[in-house]
DNA sequence: AAATAATACAGGGAAAAACCCCTTGCGATA
DNA sequence: TATCGCAAGGGGTTTTTCCCTGTATTATTT
């Protein structure tokens, strides 16, 4: 039985070299690639292109992975992700498996460990790489780390609109005009978000802001 | 006549893929794959080796493919270096190019244009993509941001290690103290990089980072 | 429904850090 | 000699950061 991959990265050159390296193998069909997930839905409305496992990007334009792989969990159960993306980040990793994904490789992943991890994926429901697991590990065992995970995704969309309007040069006192809300209030989401992220300074917040894409450059 | 081509990629995944797509391809012959700038020399020394053309990764450990392209052109001017990455902000181009690239492409092309921009660097010596051509000329006609990214290119060793250390939750003091500077050159090193690239705070100064990545997250 | 807890908002006050401009000395350089 | 860049400092204002208090409003529990 001949096994269909669908590839869905915004990165055309990546998801061309990737399906034409699968397709080699008998073993695997590229039923469709797709720019973000957008195009997912519109491709899986012809039953021929359903596919058996999708490898998903994370970082795409429109609809990205985890909004896609959501989706997918919803509306076809029966298509497993596999995640495959640059994003080495705890948070990433953690929203992927949540959003339902079955196994999480990075890009800079050796082109057998991927068909390794398809293989994983399509047979024994789920693949972990070495470099996942640990994380996993270390976010499951660290109180204070899952609990930031936590934290983060449960924000709050004040504590969002604050957070954003901080990565930018407007002093307190602006955010607070610009937010309705007094400058004493705004010390208190700032002190309050400080302690919540474990960060200490405005700085602090920015990269934090950066590294789990809360704000767009 | 066949050429040679290597693949400078971090991303394994990436190289293995598209090595895997050109050498299908009898024109091409794979001569190496690297991981950053280090394999690249090493492999250089084993004159079998030496490629007609390098694929070339921007964000690489140890030596990226900025610096990378800079030793090719002093050592290996017959070597065309063709930039292949993500990288889509105006500094990574400029960048390239004055490195000695011969032609730039975004890892979201489809694989017809890299085939394409292959030829064309290997046989007219250049190759400017839709995407970089405008960003070219945008950075020539507009003076503000000419003048931007001829600061940010000209940034002095010290200023760059201030501005990564101001990325982060460091006081200016510790900062004064980690580069052996008295707190007052700190300041002033602030004020002048304030002025330089028309930023308002430290906030500015962190983005501007992010935005030109000077910093790795 | 009443008591209680959590939450949002706002203030006071103080210390630390950040920000700004202006000056000086010193060595390289042109 | 004149100019430039780097390092350092003087002295000031503004902003940030921190902690603690108090009062509504809203949830939750009893």
């Amino acid at each position: 039985m001949q096994y269909k991959i669908a590839i869905v990265d915004d990165h055309i050159l990546m998801a061309d070299a990737i399906a034409n390296m699968i397709g080699q193998n008998p073993k695997y069909r590229i039923s469709f690639k797709a720019k973000n997930g957008k195009e997912v839905q519109t491709k899986l409305n012809s039953p021929e292109n359903v596919p058996d496992l999708i490898l998903m990007d994370i970082n795409m334009p429109i609809f990205n992975g985890i909004e896609t792989t959501e989706w997918l969990s919803l509306h076809h159960k029966d298509i497993k992700v596999l995640a495959l993306t640059m994003n080495d980040d705890e948070l990433s990793i953690i929203r992927m498996f949540r959003a339902g994904a079955k196994g999480y490789l990075l890009k800079d992943a050796s082109s057998d460990e991927l068909l390794y991890a398809i293989d994983s994926v399509l047979n024994k429901g789920f693949y972990y790489s070495d470099f996942v697991a640990p994380i996993m590990m270390n976010s499951i065992l660290s109180k204070t780390k899952e609990a930031n995970a936590q934290n983060i995704l449960e924000l709050k969309d004040k504590e969002l609109e604050f957070i954003q309007l901080a990565c930018t040069e407007m002093t307190y006192k602006e955010i607070a005009d610009r937010m309705n809300l007094s400058p004493k209030t705004i010390d208190g989401y700032r002190d309050h978000l400080f302690h919540k992220l474990d960060v200490k300074s405005r700085v602090g917040l920015v990269l934090f802001a950066v590294k789990k894409n809360i704000i767009k450059l």
